[in-house]
DNA sequence: TACCTAACATAATCATTTT
DNA sequence: AAAATGATTATGTTAGGTA
């Protein structure tokens, strides 16, 4: 399987990342350069990423999970600065690899963007991986970059606790089980979202609400390839092959409440979008999923009766619901519209 | 030089995939 | 179900830019 599918088709949490699933070819290559080298420089990690196809903060993250588990099986690598086992401390790499040159470029932020960050953080120490993304978009800086921001914005301001999950709603009476981060914007606080969700037990717990990219400078191809779910891919991955490693990094679900007897399957609708060569630039490549399930409720009228005729296959409906989103979300975030 | 902060580290833990 | 493993967090350190 190219895709980053779920074989259940069990939605992921859209909070998080999607997680990579590495072939063999690549944890080889990966391999490879740890022995070589377990703290790659920038450059390096670059370059492994164009060379395999993953984005490089995943790299940055397989070298740190890579360096843990080394270091917990004990094999005599005894990594890092940590002092203890004086067995073996000569790690060539260690003190001549880490230094200068390691480090990424660091980013500075203009003072006009670093505004959007800070009240971002005000709002929500946590942002998910769409908010993140929505940053990134919003500020034209790395999403990754935007995470550490965060990461070292929290260790300014310790405040909320970590990853806390709450209920949305949970009225005495009926209340649904929908659940979400704490620190996830409300959206039912957001004007013009309400008809867009199913009534709430129709979400499973993990399951999460909000879309992951602008629709703006969308460089995505949508493609509905299955009854039951909707592909968006950047036209690189489009192109590529499907044993080519990149495919698919992320993977968000929304659960748009369409009818699963509809007649999709022999839909491929795709736009393409103008800018397939800038695919390669740091911009991350990702896939994305919307995917429905059988969330069919008597609450959804207008819902069901937009997408009664889904056999027309109403895409339009689903990229003017993906806009209205994400309209949504940015002006939640936008610090003019102190809305609170 | 002192201060701010981006980048990065480990360790622990969570979440998803694989076995 | 358990084991593997990718992603996120808290927390601390390092290094570059700047007042």
């Amino acid at each position: 399987m190219g895709l980053n599918s779920t074989t259940s088709g069990r939605p992921q949490k859209e909070t998080w990342k999607v997680r990579t699933v590495y072939n063999q070819s690549q944890k080889d290559i990966l391999q490879k350069w740890f022995e070589h080298n377990p703290y790659p420089d920038t450059a390096t990690r670059r370059q492994l990423a164009k060379e395999i196809g993953i984005p490089e903060y995943n790299i940055q993250i397989w070298f740190k999970n890579q360096r843990t588990k080394r270091r917990l099986l004990g094999s005599g690598w005894s990594l890092g600065k940590d002092q203890t086992q004086g067995q073996e401390q000569h790690q060539p790499w260690i003190q001549e690899t880490l230094p200068k040159e390691a480090r990424q470029d660091q980013t500075s932020i203009a003072r006009s963007e670093s505004n959007i960050p800070v009240q971002a953080f005000d709002r929500n120490q946590f942002p998910d991986i769409a908010t993140r993304r929505i940053l990134a978009k919003q500020t034209g800086i790395q999403e990754s970059r935007i995470q550490m921001k965060f990461q070292n914005q929290r260790s300014l301001h310790p405040g909320q606790s970590r990853k806390p999950v709450i209920s949305l709603v949970d009225g005495p009476n009926e209340t649904p089980n929908l659940t979400v981060q704490q620190n996830q914007i409300d959206l039912s606080t957001v004007s013009g979202w309400s008809h867009h969700f199913p009534s709430s037990n129709s979400f499973s717990k993990n399951q999460t609400v909000l879309p992951a990219l602008l629709p703006s400078h969308v460089s995505f191809v949508p493609c509905v390839s299955q009854g039951t779910s909707v592909m968006l891919v950047q036209p690189m991955q489009a192109v590529q092959e499907e044993n080519s490693p990149s495919s698919l990094a992320l993977t968000n679900y929304l659960p748009i409440p369409l009818t699963p007897g509809g007649d999709l399957s022999n839909i491929h609708a795709s736009f393409w979008p103008q800018n397939q060569e800038k695919c390669q630039n740091h911009k991350e490549q990702m896939g994305t999923v919307l995917q429905w399930k059988d969330y069919s409720h008597p609450h959804l009228e207008r819902r069901k009766h937009q997408l009664q005729d889904l056999g027309q296959v109403d895409l339009s409906y689903i990229m003017q619901w993906w806009d209205e989103c994400c309209q949504a979300l940015l002006a939640e975030w936008d610090p003019q519209e102190g809305t609170s």
